[in-house]
DNA sequence: CATCTGTGTCCAATATACCGTACATGTGAT
DNA sequence: ATCACATGTACGGTATATTGGACACAGATG
């Protein structure tokens, strides 16, 4: 990532690099672990591991959790964040629009952002469908498996763009190769025209709407999506974005705004 | 602070532990500052700091904001401290506590915990009072100063309480000197009785009522609180204890437990 | 003009953080 | 008993992270 510049082998890791790798892995895991798990996981020195794990735990940063010496993120981490939550107001404005668009579609809703150079769904309003489809809040997915990955790295070049999605992330979950060029293309379209739909190329029955919320810089700071069933989505279309659109507007003051001015 | 163990003076000090320093200083003056002026103010060589603070840039963990080069907190603390909610699912039913709780009294209610070696709000439903007597949700206070405080430490021996609490503590922030001897003897009373009431030592003009909400461990880890104008609050005592231990007994099996569990 | 403060960058010295390796333990399979 | 494996601890060598100080610049002040 980020994190992950390996240079080329045998060089040693930066401390402060390895401790957030272990702890964007233990996010991504979602459950606790063992330090001797973790560092088989990563690929990083148990030495260092369990040192780095025991300053983090001295810290607050990580926690004992699930018995047998796992660890897990710890409270300080909840703190952290909820100042983070507190400066940039986005929740409160962010949960009514989700809320406005579940009343008048019915459909799943999200508000999704970039986590690093991965996508991340940061909230989600579960449709009124019987059958569940949706991606599991917090978890990272390659940017272009995603409708909204196409708004959100539109204010790069061509060059960045490639430059900053890492190249596995290309290949989709059945396999087949997503050409680059091609992802470039529509992301250039969605850009004219300020949304991106498509039938899901994770799954085979749901279609994707995703708009830009723009941030004060002019570009996509986040989005907000709309997943369906195909049929649904194919014949409300029109309807929908316009809901999202509506949405979306109602929230372009939000993100990167300080709540204490 | 929490993370300076400060053993002697010209000592070399660790990136992480000064990463993480940096993270509670921005959290503590609650707004974006200059690498600068972090250095001056936590005392910290500045080019320790300036490599720091881009490190934590490069990894989403601060981000620019505010102009001017200045700093915050960053998006990914964000997605970590969600993550830690996500699992430790407190929030919830958290926040049905103290709605419940401020329907029954229609004061100031309050859900505490440590943070690090001192206490913290972690969230809060204002009373219906027409003035506001509360302290800021996420700011840090120590531990003596607080009612919850004496409920929070009360797992401890007398040494590790003595150790525990760093000494500065014990000043008030009138200058008033509480004698830790004294604290102690509060704190086995609050043991004891499982809760603790006192008129606030920070104000002239509240009074505060704390219980433990005990996790899987047994002991306090964390605290309801109510803040009460005195007279309202010493007239109503038995229905505001009563109250609180009734929300507290709700959320005995919440915090520290697995959503997923 | 000179001077001072606030800001950011660059650099070399050395204290030490990272890591490989060995060791100690427990558990389960053969 | 012997092996294999998972887990945690201990320790020394060396690559390097941390740090003080030099440098550059801009704005304010006198």
């Amino acid at each position: 990532m980020d994190a992950v510049q390996d240079e080329a082998a045998g060089k040693r890791a930066r401390g402060l690099d390895r401790a957030f790798e272990i702890l964007d892995f233990l996010r991504q895991k979602r459950q606790a672990l063992k330090p001797n798990e973790i560092a088989a996981q990563i690929g990083a020195p148990r030495s260092s591991v369990y040192e780095l794990v025991n300053l983090l735990l001295q810290n607050g940063i990580l926690e004992f959790t699930g018995g047998e010496g796992r660890v897990y993120l710890g409270r300080k981490l909840y703190f952290l964040g909820a100042a983070y939550e507190n400066h940039f107001d986005f929740t409160r404005e962010c949960e009514a629009a989700l809320e406005q668009l579940a009343n008048e579609t019915r459909e799943t809703a999200q508000f999704c952002m970039l986590d690093g150079n991965r996508y991340t769904v940061v909230r989600m309003r579960e449709g009124a469908r019987p059958f569940r489809i949706s991606t599991d809040v917090g978890q990272s997915v390659p940017i272009p498996w995603t409708a909204s990955g196409r708004l959100l790295v539109a204010h790069l070049s061509d060059q960045e763009i490639l430059n900053f999605i890492p190249a596995q992330d290309f290949r989709l979950p059945n396999g087949d190769w997503l050409d680059p060029q091609n992802f470039i293309v529509e992301v250039r379209q969605a850009e004219r025209e300020g949304l991106f739909t498509f039938n899901s190329i994770v799954d085979s029955f749901t279609h994707c709407f995703a708009v830009p919320v723009r941030g004060e810089e002019g570009y996509a700071a986040a989005t907000l999506c709309l997943v369906t069933p195909r049929d649904d989505g194919i014949a409300n279309r029109d309807h929908y974005l316009h809901c999202l659109k509506k949405a979306a507007a109602g929230l372009e003051h939000a993100p990167a705004r300080s709540k204490r001015g």
